[in-house]
DNA sequence: CCCGGTTTGACAATCAATTGAAATGCCATG
DNA sequence: CATGGCATTTCAATTGATTGTCAAACCGGG
């Protein structure tokens, strides 16, 4: 049902965690070594995973790396330092999301809801109805039909810009940083000459119009990434 | 000033990127073993360091190891393509970034003038307490989603501004000295004639106006930086 | 081979950060 | 109270970087 592994060496946190966790309504259960972390996470009973980077012996990536292989669960990586590369890399090697420590479980908890809510609507490869439609304004996108309707009306769009435009509506409201955007729409690290996200972002204005009342929908964070505006 | 170490055995390569890094500015100064690197390394010249994984004797690793037990210095490192083990490794050893072989040596460049420059934008995404918004009289900063509001009103700011208004906030009331606030917004020491961080004080004053009881929310502290007012 | 889609490269346009120079204001000193 | 020195403020100009856009090259699937 609703289950967390989590893969910790600390067993302080571990308790309190769980602790915390189950008062949110999960059920925990926690590994403090990278093996039997690997051992749980692949008997597939977990709905999400909390592992932390700085485990004795092999990495938080490594078992990232073997989780992978083996199941789509998603995972929340906890790490020490708030560095940038970290988290491109461990989003790079399909965690989900990443929380630097020391953290708030609240704000933990909250992450960890927001990728349930999310799980839920992406990942369209196995489960066919797993999409329900993100509305955000006048702009209606169906993953599950790979449709967009602006203010009813259907527009034609490429992959990349459906599913870029998927990730901007899913972060309304939010930056996206570039980075990320490059990440999880071409799957791949932005190179400092790539022109692709821009390239994508004008061409997706360009079949979108602006807003009912006249204002981009896409905004430029210029020196990060972009946002989608939500017209209220 | 901008010294480059570069530690890499092949000889050639080296020297093709001495070549390079000349033309665009930076000193260079080239190790091509371990133990040398690291000599190098220690003498603390060098503001950023490009280091190869593969080294005959003590591997890359190592000598990252060595480096980071007495310098913070930035490392960028070299790797075979496809490994991407190794990428992991370093990175989670401190290094800044990593740029699998072979490359493009304008890539290299772009990176590390990027690694210089992150110091701007590193603590946009996920600092510690990221995420909430931050609230200080009338003045609602929210980093997720860019955006200022004064009682109520949105205003907008450009990348340093923005990044100076949530230090001085997450220090309110508090003073932060100008080599701090130009570490931590600009990226870099201040040097003896440099006035950005007047000239960005300056603007977001501007921007911001005053306080609903007349006076300047932000406050010179003669000789010693700024610190913003919280007016109760 | 053709076709749509994606990437790349060039160039223009835009915008922000820095620098220079001058003005102002603060403080200490006589 | 006037004055000079120094730090800060401000404005304008410059420089530099980022982004927008077009068109051509590329790529993989029919």
């Amino acid at each position: 049902m609703n289950r967390i592994l989590i893969i910790d060496d600390d067993i302080e946190l571990c308790d309190l965690l769980t602790e915390y966790f189950t008062q949110e309504g999960f059920e925990v259960k926690a590994a403090h070594d990278s093996e039997t972390g690997i051992s749980q996470a692949l008997l597939d009973e977990a709905s999400l995973i909390v592992l932390d980077v700085m485990l004795p012996g092999q990495s938080g990536f490594e078992v990232l790396r073997h989780i992978r292989e083996h199941s789509k669960v998603p995972v929340v990586m906890l790490t020490a330092r708030g560095d940038e590369v970290d988290r491109i890399v461990g989003l790079e090697m399909g965690a989900d999301d990443y929380l630097p420590k020391p953290f708030n479980p609240r704000e933990l908890v909250a992450r960890i809801r927001a990728i349930q809510r999310r799980a839920v609507t992406s990942h369209e490869s196995h489960e066919p109805e797993a999409g329900k439609t993100l509305k955000v304004g006048d702009c209606e996108l169906d993953p599950g039909a790979r449709t967009v309707l602006l203010a009813g009306n259907s527009i034609e769009l490429t992959a990349v810009e459906f599913s870029m435009l998927e990730i901007l509506l899913r972060n309304a409201g939010q930056v996206v940083d570039r980075e990320t955007l490059a990440k999880k729409v071409l799957g791949r690290r932005l190179s400092p000459f790539d022109r692709s996200i821009d390239v994508h972002v004008s061409s997706l204005r360009k079949k979108m119009g602006h807003q009912p009342n006249g204002s981009e929908r896409i905004k430029t964070i210029r020196g990060t990434g972009y946002q989608y505006l939500v017209s209220h």
